[in-house]
DNA sequence: AGCTTGACTTTGA
DNA sequence: GTCAAAGCCAAGC
């Protein structure tokens, strides 16, 4: 897909790029905004999750703010639905918190370049 | 129509 | 490092 495909919807566009978030990796709101032209709009970003909850083909539990921190959860089906998710993907949780978050990180714009 | 709220980030002190 | 303030814009009231 190209990034600056800017007839479509804000929200499609989020959903295109959090679908692109490999498996165990994570990512934040401002990488998406970011990679979609719109750096602050980060909180659009969030309001598409919640919209993109609806859709099962839409990894929301892989996206968190940028401290790593799970800001989202209690927007699951569960509050721990998120945490669980993550955990089954190999990634490590505490306190809604994820542990070695540099390590998992996955940046959206990194991967548009081809780094 | 206006006003408030929010799964956020950046900046400046 | 912390904290407050501003910017962003769709949805809901």
């Amino acid at each position: 897909m190209k990034i600056s495909e800017q007839h479509k919807d804000f929200f499609e566009h989020v959903y295109e790029i959090v679908r692109l978030i490999p498996e165990g990796r994570v990512t934040n709101y401002g990488s998406i905004a970011k990679a979609l032209g719109t750096p602050k709009s980060s909180r659009m970003v969030g309001w598409a999750m919640n919209a993109a909850h609806a859709k099962s083909d839409v990894p929301a539990h892989r996206v968190v703010n940028r401290n790593g921190l799970l800001t989202g959860k209690m927007h699951f089906s569960t509050p721990t639905r998120m945490q669980e998710l993550l955990e089954n993907e190999g990634i490590m949780v505490k306190n809604d918190q994820i542990q070695y978050f540099n390590t998992v990180y996955w940046d959206v714009t990194e991967h548009f370049l081809g780094k």
